[in-house]
DNA sequence: ACGAGCGCCTGTCGGC
DNA sequence: TGCCGACAGGCGCTCG
């Protein structure tokens, strides 16, 4: 499911609480159960177990769509894929259809790893580092600066959509973000990067972090039956949104694959390179 | 180096 | 109604 925003979103949930959510910061584990041992990427089951019972949350941070649920000694890193999400409820609800790793506290609450397509995962480890050393920058952080956008961008020859679905450049875009941003610098997705000027990499910085900016404020996106927090959905420009006009000159909006995924784009706002 | 194709999973939706 | 393919917010792998 979820890009930079919806994570953002879920790392502040976790963080804040909610209606009827306690924040879970200071809270200490009672146990943890392992319903799919696939989501476990590391450690082994047995000392996953072992290892977390006890610790308590000292932190939650975020690292492109990477959470960190920082630990008395431990990290639990947790990516959500395609439909992971969490919940944090009382231990006398009836557990999820789907849920996948459970965290019991010792106060009566629980944080559930809800997960429908079980690609999600989950790391404990006292070496954060490590797992996330391929990520690129954080696009939101004061220090990303439009030079080095168009530094990366021309570095190497790929087509837009797959530099920015690519972590390794810029973590935490998805294929909801990258369309929108995309539109937003009028760029077309199958354009090469490095055929990019200064004005259009500073265009697409800009737009980057507007659409990512508007997406955290709006809590999210949310489509179709999942994650129903979010309402940036209903402030898209293209993403989902093939026939519709164009916000800015009414032309339909057309679907094409690009990186085996859809992709929306203006056909007018944003020319074809070739 | 780049990008296409596929696998991993469960569920929904539209067409016939 | 039932079946079947397409599709879904991600990513790692192979192959040419």
């Amino acid at each position: 499911m979820p890009e930079l925003p919806e994570v953002e979103t879920f790392r502040r949930y976790l963080l804040q609480g909610s209606d009827g959510a306690p924040s879970i910061l200071g809270k200490k584990i009672r146990n943890a159960e392992l319903l799919w041992e696939g989501t476990l990427a590391f450690p082994a089951p047995d000392e996953f177990l072992a290892r977390i019972q006890g610790q308590y949350i000292t932190g939650i941070g975020r690292r492109g769509k990477h959470l960190l649920i920082r630990l008395s000694r431990d990290t639990l890193i947790i990516h959500l894929r395609m439909s992971g999400e969490l919940v944090v409820e009382e231990q006398t609800e009836v557990p999820g259809k789907h849920y996948r790793v459970i965290i019991n506290f010792d106060d009566n609450y629980r944080m559930a790893f809800n997960n429908i397509r079980k690609f999600g995962r989950i790391w404990l480890t006292d070496t954060p580092e490590q797992y996330l050393a391929h990520l690129g920058r954080e696009p939101l952080s004061d220090d990303f600066t439009p030079e080095e956008l168009h530094q990366l961008l021309t570095s190497r020859s790929r087509q837009l959509k797959y530099f920015l679905l690519d972590q390794e450049n810029i973590a935490g875009m998805g294929n909801i973000y990258t369309d929108e941003a995309l539109h937003r610098a009028k760029l077309h997705p199958a354009l090469k990067s490095n055929t990019l000027d200064r004005q259009q990499a500073n265009r697409l910085w800009q737009s980057i972090r507007e659409v990512l900016q508007e997406g955290i404020k709006n809590q999210g996106s949310s489509i179709d039956w999942m994650y129903r927090g979010g309402d940036y959905q209903n402030y898209l420009s293209v993403y989902n949104l093939e026939g519709e006009p164009c916000k800015n000159c009414k032309t339909p909006v057309e679907r094409i694959k690009i990186a085996q995924r859809s992709t929306y784009y203006c056909p007018t706002c944003q020319p074809s390179p070739a």
